[in-house]
DNA sequence: ATTATCTATAGATCTATAGATAATGC
DNA sequence: ATTATCTATAGATCTATAGATAATGC
């Protein structure tokens, strides 16, 4: 029975695994199962059996591409700490943990602006109903009232801090084209951008 | 004669129109041929009548995209004018441009990233042989020897840019959502952002 | 007796084309 | 005579499941 158990938990992970590096790379509508039971080396009806159907191994993935980003967005927004320390967080954290992942950004933006949402509410729900983000505007514009941050509308405030962290991961096939580099010194670039990124957006946020 | 003509550009077109909302909005690989010609309000066979196959149908649509997006950039890189100032019309330009065709980006970015790259060579190889970038790239670092702008690695510089500009169309889905407000607000958001990213990039990067 | 795996195939969906029919311009 | 459109369907591809077989633990 353990060793049953331990079997199980075996072929689902190796299937969940299979099933993250496909979707993550060709989307929902890209993916194929036969292409996801390939990749786990295993035989197609699995997936079947395991997960009853596609939709419900993508949802699956899809929760856990979400839990990657989001409990750890919660978790500095609602920390005691100045807007401008937890961007640095911000900028730390995401940097490596898309690094780690360097697919998840392109895949869950993708699959919301395809409508695929219905995988995110629960993660939403959490968030609104305990208000983390309107928060969070505010304390950017009480530490601007107090003078310590420059006045710029605090959604464009946000919406600079996502950009400057997480586009460079969507534009990097473009950028590794234009730039003519490969993989490793790409990654290495995004490294050196944390002190970068911190940097300016002292310049621009701090009076 | 000139009636056929007529008929034949404006079925054409017709079905051209109807490819570029599909596959902007879902893809390639999202994009059903019969969806397409529904969208047309045209019989399906039509479609293969003009274009031959999904694959030809959706190169012309790619070309286009392409063809919105980089001649402008060349044209501004190509000009004579001073680096900030050249950024300052890629902001204004690039902001309009991407509010007329708010898929585009996501469009262009998951396609790549799916390695379906053939439509752009044309393009990237016209800006290479033409040495468009790698001259902008020099022209960041002669600026900055000249003490007019702050020293940074070029690449982050044009990585930064173009994060400003590009990033928050993307992330809209998401941050419509967390900040409760309608597409109209949102695009008065997108041109109120043109001289907040000017500004922020001075701060950035002027001395 | 229960759980896991494999084979074979049904059934749905999509792209593509053959061939008939209609419209157009000479 | 040429071009455009429609009908019908072939052929390929995918998801999903039924049912047989094998492995496991009691």
């Amino acid at each position: 029975m353990f060793l049953s158990i331990v079997k199980t938990i075996s072929t689902e992970n190796t299937i969940l695994e299979a099933a993250k590096t496909i979707f993550l790379q060709k989307g929902f509508a890209g993916a194929r199962m036969q292409e996801i039971a390939d990749e786990a080396k295993i035989n197609k009806s699995m997936l079947h059996y395991y997960f009853r159907n596609k939709e419900q191994l993508f949802g699956r993935i899809m929760k856990d591409s979400v839990s990657i980003i989001i409990p750890k967005f919660v978790a500095i927004l609602d920390s005691e700490d100045s807007v401008i320390h937890k961007f640095e967080r911000l900028v730390d954290g995401y940097i490596d943990t898309i690094i780690a992942n360097p697919h998840i950004p392109m895949f869950l933006l993708n699959e919301i602006s395809q409508n695929r949402v219905q995988y995110m509410n629960e993660a939403k729900e959490k968030m609104m109903e305990h208000g983390t983000f309107q928060s969070f505007m505010m304390q950017i514009v009480q530490e601007q009232q107090q003078g310590v941050l420059n006045p710029l509308p605090p959604q464009h405030v946000m919406l600079t801090v996502m950009s400057l962290i997480v586009f460079p991961f969507m534009a990097k096939p473009i950028f590794k084209n234009m730039l003519e580099i490969p993989e490793t010194i790409y990654t290495q670039m995004m490294l050196e951008r944390k002190p970068i990124v911190k940097k300016m957006l002292k310049d621009i946020l701090v009076k």
